[in-house]
DNA sequence: TATGAATGAGTCTTCATTCAT
DNA sequence: GATGAATGAAGACTCATTCAT
């Protein structure tokens, strides 16, 4: 192969080393995994895999830390910038079904789900930084819906779960059963539902 | 170890060792799990096991098919005899959190979920005599109370899914981040707020 | 192979792997020693070795213990029994060259010189625990035979180092350049005439 | 790291390479050395170290070559130079201990010891050019000195080795045990004392 | 000349599976 | 039926060596 010379290159190589092992974490396990297979899929050697990643843990953990901020932060950007609850949730009802087809999300769930116990670091980061980020953000919104009359919420954390639910359910669904026979789901609708219901449940009046 | 002599007391150590499995594969994933420490959960060794299951594989699979199960069944039952939606739904408030806890449920869906791409047949058929069946009984439950007046649903198959929605968040988040450090949820109130919500959004006036 | 039932089976096998793994520390060092060879000598799988030894590590440190203080033990009790300090000098010229032929010794004095550097705790044990308790028991023999008159000597310690000397010689040429090309040494003769030399130095007649 | 364009300066590399793999050697065996390592030494790249060495092996050859004879020839000289017997051991006296703590000696001997079986050509060549030539130098002086009536020698080939025996001693402790916890020599009174006592056995009025 | 990215052969180590007792 | 010693396939990781720049 040829070879990464300046900076920006190796930044890329590793970008896509990372993007490689995912998707083999992915298909098989942490621990199924093989590394060359993973050097094999950007054509490159096991040895040059271990110039980037100093081993297989430490390619897992560097994985996960760079793909699950930037979901994350478009979702606090969305959060904070909504002018009104009831279009923040128009806005996920759009933004869900793209995110689970395309982001690699469902995929990072999966592997990081699977492995958790034997990361429980990776676990607890991934759960401070993007979990209970997340939820946060979506909390927050809630309040300040509260706080400007839009809506009434008691717990605006258990409030953030519900909204929150299809989209781990759809997540989960795509990691594991997507290929699987059966009838598909339509995002586009389930989310557009789901927030169809949260507003009334909730007592906005729908657009 | 004892012998097991009759086809009952042979039944039960089948039993313990699947038992014994699920806790190993979902501590370590079932790459890392180790038939010996499986064996030694019981008090027996790794000979014995293989007199019981011909592989790692063929436990997995016996594992995930008996425990599966007895879940849906509960589910099923409560679906079809609820005198009511909003019933149904009361008794769901009540189950999912005990079930959460108590069962299997949470370590099955993780390992399940963690290893799915190495045993496409079993995923296939956890979707198909599970995951489709139980859903496949809140859609009819949805489809009856619609029939009878109770709630008006356009697309029960979708509403299924956003009840289900919450326990599938709490099965993952159970298996997954319950023991990290951060604020425990509230199961009983998350469901009771679920409940609330499905009701208010479909129309039925809460108890 | 056939299995190794009982604890003396066991033990055997142990005792004849550590010897075919000191075999190949010799022939190749321990870096390029390989673990399967050394089981193969013994006609068993690399694996079967592991149930045995933890590591190569493990395998390296428990050999030095084991056929380190033999040899120690022998030269301890022909130091304090002996008669005289000329009769002990006598001893020495018989018992030398046998050790240098017959014994583990060379190898293993090769073996840990080629690797101190890795083991230092090896080292410093075997320093500690055989080399100064053996050269305490030659100290202690020249001073028992200073303070009975026999011979007159200031400084033991020193004294000890030079009545080792030609071991040491003859034990690292017999494990390095015995097998090559040129005149060989008559062991005998040399210790014959060390001893007499010794004797001569320290005022002794000779017998 | 700058261009060595002229012959001296590029045969100063090769000694400061060479120097460099001998330490490296000397502290991690043979075997477990790294080439990178050794380049680093001297701030040059793993590369550069193979315009001047074609192999490892060759590196290794080319050390003990190239260290090995100095220290030899000063031997002989003394040997050959010494107008008695007496004076030529004295002059050992102070040139051992020198030897033992300032040259490359004590290295070369462990690394020499230490992977022999893996070069047996050098092994060869280190006891025909420098361990013979050596022992030949020292019992030419002895049967000088028998024949001039200064001392009476049957075997010169053998008391050769019982005058060399200290510093061997010496040179393997120095190597091997000298970093280690533990009483340390006083390498200048050892010899002083080997010499005393080789000139007594020897028949030699002490100066 | 000098560099260091890329390669892949080589070795330790683990563990599912077998089978003699 | 139960055991656990033995096996060997498989995979992470290292590092001597090459070669494009």
């Amino acid at each position: 192969m040829k070879r990464a010379r300046t900076d920006s290159a190796k930044d890329a190589r590793r970008q896509r080393l990372m993007a490689a092992a995912l998707d083999e974490f992915y298909e098989r396990g942490f621990a199924a995994a093989r590394m060359e297979d993973i050097a094999q899929r950007v054509n490159l050697s096991k040895g040059t895999l271990y110039l980037y990643f100093s081993s297989k843990d430490d390619l897992f953990r560097a994985l996960i830390d760079t793909f699950a901020v930037p979901n994350l932060e478009q979702i606090e950007h969305m959060m904070s910038t909504a002018p009104s609850f009831s279009m923040a949730l128009d806005a996920i009802a759009v933004f869900a079904p793209e995110m689970i087809k395309k982001s690699h999300l469902p995929k990072l769930l999966k592997v990081l789900a699977g492995d958790s116990h034997n990361f429980p670091d990776v676990v607890q980061s991934y759960r401070s930084n993007v979990i209970d980020r997340g939820l946060t953000a979506i909390a927050g919104l809630l309040k300040r819906a509260d706080s400007e009359g839009e809506i009434q919420v008691d717990d605006p954390a258990l409030v953030a779960r519900l909204v929150i639910a299809p989209m781990v359910l759809s997540l989960l669904w795509q990691a594991v059963f997507d290929h699987t026979k059966g009838p598909a789901v339509d995002l586009a609708k389930l989310f557009q539902l789901h927030v169809r219901y949260m507003k009334r449940a909730l007592g906005v009046e729908d657009a």
